[in-house]
DNA sequence: AGCTAAGCGAGACGGTACGTCCAGTCTTTCG
DNA sequence: CGAAAGACTGGACGTACCGTCTCGCTTAGCT
């Protein structure tokens, strides 16, 4: 029954965001000057979201699209599929930087762990569906060595590294 | 002829930096509260590490303690050894929390990164002598799997997933 | 031929304005406040009185009754009569305090100057009348003294001192 | 043994702060904007005082000049003295404004209170000491006759009127 | 009876200050 | 020179409140 809030202005803010997380992470990304930047008052931007970390979180989901669940009848390749897509988001120091921040803040704040979570969620479903068993830690040991190699080992990631993670993974190690 | 430093200062900060670190992470570690707290200038602070994250680095060095790798004549027995050292460590919620942080951290500071890695370090020591392959995604599936579970799945590690995991990653997936 | 006002809401209004300025003064008045409380939009208020100025110049004027001339066939009597009711009124201090806003709230906005003024109006009116001389300081003296004890001063005002300022200003200081 | 405040930025804190009262009042001294003219840090601003009130109150203290009590050998001279010095002070618009400010803010903050008061006071005294009582009016009438001018009637202020005040409440209304 | 202009509640919005928080540097005095 | 104390710069953050705007709905009164 009110004025209801106008959905360009979530879309430029978001917009801004992402392209100032991209372009400096984090630290980069001032509410201030993003408000000013694309004629908003910095109350609408605070008014969708409470914290700059929340809207860091949106502003990283908004960018991130559904992940298909692939079907090549192939285990070894649908988790190929899987694991070398997330492999090649993870890859670029700008993301890995603000994955890490992400992963960091949502241990600080409850709220924003949901949205991050959400970001995994379509990827985690689908390989999910794959491994049809609710309890393996397969999908830890997929998605835990990208993750790690991003976050921790700074290594590369790339289809190369994806392949044979998947490979020794279904195999066993000995 | 000029006065010597006061090394009790040093094990002091420290010892106030990590405990502030375990409580609450980056952010619960205020140089000002710091000092004030064990009653050093700040100044003191900054004449030893130029900056908070390099205390931060020192802080977190002091407390590794060294992983004897194990050798219990199974390689299995060995990997659960050290899983389950790692998962029971980074188990408490504010362990994760900091965690988190310092990697979030060492994205942001090359310097800091070198003294994180160290953390690590004894432990992928271990684990690359028992695999006895450089080049081998087990090592990531095993590490990656806890710390996946502990930053981004937030669920619970305790000696029993570290078995299973093992069992898992040498048995492979099917 | 369009809806008309609800002539409540202007009543609701301005005896809301007027407790919130007798408790806490201007400051204590704010309009978001204030609709929310009664019921009303904002834009019911602000379609009455463009300014929450207007408002508070319009909650005084409402509870403010036109003043009578007094005819007691003394000229001193009629005086005292009216100096005293003036004292009276400006007596509390939450009174005080919302006058001097008006006072410089009236310096700030012409708009509201007019409406200020016209609340001292036919005080102003009935001593012309009195004095049957439009030059003459004494309505200055008598007037400028009360709201002097008022808003500067800080000075008791009842009866007694209204008695005594008009017995001063008539025999003259010496 | 600290470091100690730079009394040169109290000084020209407090320079700015007048200079921003009479150009345009209290609305015209914006801290953030005082800071930066002069070359401070906010935070030394607010160091000294805790509010933009404090400082204003501060402010005004400041600028206050003793006025001496005249000695012309007749008490209609010596009054008239002290009239026209405070009615040539308060005519230009930007004081009167200012002092509507000062007026309403020092009822709504005790501490300013006291500061805006002592503005007044020599002036006070010097008249006290000409009148020779403490209780009478005529203190009450020639003060206020001109502050009303200045803040309610919004009316004229110079020599002239301040002698002819002065006659008329001496010689009396009749 | 329907059309229309305005009132209304709800709340978004632009704008502008305010006061707070911290990191890292600088300055003074003492030992 | 080292250390304690704490002032200082600098810059972002989040809050508060004003006055304007835009929805969708309601209510006269004119045609």
């Amino acid at each position: 029954m009110a004025r209801p809030r106008n959905t360009e202005s979530d879309a430029a803010i978001l917009a801004a965001a992402a392209t100032s997380l991209r372009s400096g992470g984090y630290d980069a990304l001032l509410v201030d000057d993003l408000a000013k930047r694309i004629g908003v008052a910095k109350t609408t931007v605070y008014r969708r979201w409470p914290t700059k970390n929340h809207l860091v979180a949106s502003a990283i989901a908004s960018w991130q699209g559904e992940v298909e669940p692939p079907d090549t009848g192939s285990l070894e390749r649908d988790l190929v599929a899987i694991v070398t897509d997330l492999a090649e988001l993870l890859d670029p120091a700008p993301i890995r930087r603000m994955v890490a921040e992400l992963v960091a803040a949502s241990q600080r704040e409850p709220e924003l762990r949901r949205q991050v979570d959400a970001l995994w969620q379509s990827r985690r479903d689908a390989m999910r569906q794959l491994l049809n068993d609710d309890e393996s830690p397969v999908l830890d040991q997929l998605f835990g060595a990208v993750f790690y190699r991003a976050l921790v080992a700074h290594e590369k990631l790339d289809a190369d590294y994806a392949a044979a993670l998947v490979r020794s993974t279904l195999a066993g190690g000995r």
